[in-house]
DNA sequence: AACAGTCTCAACCGCCGTAAG
DNA sequence: CCTTACGGCGGTTGAGACTGT
């Protein structure tokens, strides 16, 4: 279509890849006049050339007026921190206590900034480890926890819970709403962090 | 200035649960 | 009860942007 990249798909009525600005005018204005419904019938109602799990994504992570876009601020990524320590990675549940935020793009910040972070950290730990600073207890960070177990909450445990099967481990799956507790099972604070 | 390596994020894929027929 | 269609979710990918050498 109109010059843009070839995005082959084994069928040619349905178009792949990046959204045209065009495409999204039409699903923002059909969204407007029409609101949510069955997205396969609303796909080809709008006439766009798209999957309804296409236009659902769109519309969700990209296209609704109360997505927020741009940086997360420390809260928003402490809360982050603590939800997934809790839960997993459930980024749907933690993205419901984040307004404005998608799955998406929490699930992008936790792989992209959090989890590196505490990989390199736990890397550190562990050389530390192995090559001990002169002086230094260098056996836990600042919260007691072991190398081995920073590594752990960096791999995240993330027990697949009731939708999965991980020997027997069972976690308790996420109550539907929570305070989060700051000082429950998580070490980390915005300072650990502040490279972002 | 040019190239290589790294990072970011939008979008796709495949699986699962559920509702409808 | 079984099958099918759909929505939702988490994991993964790939293109473009950015950064370092």
């Amino acid at each position: 279509m109109d010059g843009k990249p070839c995005y082959c798909t084994q069928d040619p009525e349905v178009r792949k890849g990046p959204w045209t600005l065009e495409e999204d005018l039409i699903l923002i204005d059909y969204m407007t006049n029409h609101g949510e419904g069955v997205w396969n019938s609303l796909a080809k109602a709008a006439g766009l050339q798209r999957t309804g799990k296409s236009c659902r994504l769109r519309w969700l992570n990209y296209l609704r007026p109360d997505v927020r876009r741009g940086n997360i601020t420390p809260e928003e990524q402490l809360l982050i921190i603590h939800l997934q320590s809790m839960w997993g990675n459930r980024w749907s549940e933690i993205a419901k206590h984040l307004p404005g935020r998608t799955d998406n793009e929490i699930k992008n910040y936790w792989r992209t900034k959090i989890q590196k972070q505490m990989i390199k950290q736990s890397e550190t730990e562990i050389n530390d480890l192995i090559n001990p600073p002169s002086s230094a207890s260098a056996s836990a960070n600042h919260c007691g926890v072991s190398a081995a177990d920073t590594t752990a909450i960096a791999y995240s445990p993330a027990p697949p819970s009731d939708r999965g099967d991980l020997g027997g481990i069972t976690v308790t799956p996420p109550p539907p709403s929570q305070a989060p507790n700051p000082n429950d099972g998580v070490c980390w604070g915005v300072e650990d962090l502040s490279p972002m």
